[in-house]
DNA sequence: AATGAATGAGGGTTCATTCAT
DNA sequence: TATGAATGAACCCTCATTCAT
């Protein structure tokens, strides 16, 4: 966020800010991602406060709920992965496409596991970054599901929100240093497993019975 | 488990037990599996204490630590998961046993949500519980494994391990009533990855490079 | 109140309590009134609890809320202000009987001053004590009301209501030592103006129009 | 309080004060009224700033205690029903007039119900608006008082104090709407009380011992 | 002068855990 | 053994007050 003018005081319009309010905002997102990551997203906000040299009052200041620190730490997060699926809409095969979007987000979330448990939390709560997360990731993977469905070489009974919520729930039950090869491995047999195959669909789909057939996905 | 006897440690004697004290073990047993499921694995033991109507300190006494309870809850339900395990051992279809289990893990989880949330915890803090809940499991869908890869009907680079991961993973990341049908469509999905297809099987491997090919798994 | 005897552990009823939590009990009592009468009603519970020389915990444990405390310390004074006007009843002229318990009801003020700021929160909390106390010591400066009344020697458009709120007003507005006989001289000219004045009666309501003329009271 | 101007501290010179802090005190007084009459005068004082569109800062540096503001707000109030009083000492009847400038306070008072708290307040901490509060309208009332008892129609035990302390008090004691009535009623029993009634002089003075018989008054 | 950010003390409340009965 | 009282650490949150801009 880049304040570049303010406006006169009696409009009542944006200011400067202060810089120590900038620095300290910063401060308090940094310390509260090394803080979820470690302690997970139920960690002590006074935890947070003091990590990041600051009055706990300061931290209410600019975030005046848990709610407001957990969005504002990883709302970025989950845009940069959502705008990766954007750049790998232009790739020549779409299941390619996919797989690597997939393969991306085990080296993003790598580095950042505490999103994965906020993100665990916020689904358990229906809170609003949940909401948010869901709605822009959902919206960049469902594109490249779409494609690759469209060019018929994808099975079209997994929607978007059934990828992600399986991809982070995979995520999310690793502790151990390493986990990623792990993780790789089951996305590989998934996305093997989305591709079309004609010989075994029919088998497949007698004794599988999907709930939603090839449910139209709203976008 | 059932005390039929113990030693008493002056008198060096064996003893009955009280039969109080069983009947209070089993209360707090139940309770803590309603309260769990309920409000989560962090849910008060006061409350569990209350819903079995017995004093905090009689639960305390039975289970010294949080964890010493959760696993005495889930020690039988991953139980009751790992036989069903056997059972399938004899199945024609190696491949189609594996999609029998997981699929009646799911009407399973279905109705224990709690015990999800609880393996979840397990996993983030590494304890008892979770090890030996993956061992108990782990075996159990080894053999499954196991013995689809010795006919040569299934891929050898996944390990039980990460199959119980994901499909924990899964069932965690949902908590909407009818989450279910969506499991469900995952994981034939995955078990279609999983099959051997020999047309793929050489282009996968030559993209994915798996972190250990066809690691031979210790059970 | 006194325990005497308690009942077998099967049948779930009241047991002899602890010697300890009895002993906490009357010490949070005492701090509590010590304590409100100091620094108001909104004086510290933790304070309460370090004057009565137990943990916070423990006052919560006796008293879950603020209001609790409260009523334990004052519902006992109601009773006593209340009982003295049971005994007045008796009392040979109605209108002295009234007089004398508004007296003596300074007296009893005068040394539970903090009563009286309890009451007055009440008042504006709408609280429970406040319906508790109202009920109880309306009912009884309503039966000496009545009596008088009755015999023709007072104006009947004064509810008990009004009359108790006018006293406690009174002694609320005071903070130094010795208000007390400003306070019995106001009670001498009130009581001097309830009396039935004949020739002065027309002229009163002529000017003064009550809402309600000799509202009929409940009680 | 209007500023015309001041003294520069350093220069010595006289300076007109700034058009903005004339408007933001003015401000600050409005907004400080509205929100004392709603939340009591306990409301926090950054609500009043923020009702004041003024930052917190600016409010401290008009009103440096909770106190100042309080006196700032209800001086004004004060004097009005101090004036009240001025009118009324030319009227024929001095009782009269007296029951008149109660009434009159009663509606006041209605209107802004947070005074009455802020002094039920400033009695309990001895304060400065206390102090000038009483003095104000002590001196207001006694010559209503002292012009009564001077007609030899007026009880000449209660002093303007007595008054005062019972009028506030009982208007304290109500938070329904439509308190009013109530003290009306309880002021014309007031007023009644205070009417010199020689046959029934003697038997109130025998039996009720004032503690400072017609005690002189300082003003 | 005005602003609003920073601070931290202070109070409320919950609960895991220990211990007296 | 069973009970539930006692304890206090830990958290949350608010706000009066100070201070940098």
């Amino acid at each position: 966020m880049i304040y570049i003018a303010w406006m006169d005081e009696h409009t009542d319009q944006t200011r400067k800010p202060r810089a120590d309010a900038v620095r300290n905002r910063e401060r308090v997102l940094e310390a509260a991602k090394a803080v979820f990551n470690a302690g997970g997203p139920e960690a002590s906000l006074e935890a947070v406060a003091k990590r990041a040299g600051v009055g706990i009052g300061t931290l209410y200041r600019h975030f005046p709920t848990r709610e407001d620190l957990f969005e504002a730490v990883y709302r970025r997060e989950v845009e940069q992965l959502s705008e990766l699926a954007e750049q790998l809409k232009n790739a020549s095969d779409p299941v390619d496409a996919l797989r690597r979007w997939l393969r991306s987000g085990v080296e993003f979330v790598a580095t950042k596991k505490g999103m994965v448990a906020a993100l665990a939390l916020a689904v358990q709560s229906g809170s609003e970054l949940h909401a948010f997360s869901f709605e822009r990731l959902t919206k960049a993977i469902g594109s490249l599901l779409d494609r690759a469905a469209a060019a018929g070489a994808m099975r079209a009974d997994v929607s978007p929100e059934d990828l992600l919520r399986a991809f982070f729930g995979m995520c999310y039950m690793h502790d151990q240093p390493g986990w990623q090869s792990s993780v790789l491995r089951m996305l590989d047999v998934f996305v093997d497993g989305l591709r079309v195959q004609p010989a075994m669909k029919a088998k497949v789909r007698a004794s599988a019975k999907p709930a939603k057939p090839a449910a139209k996905r709203k976008r």
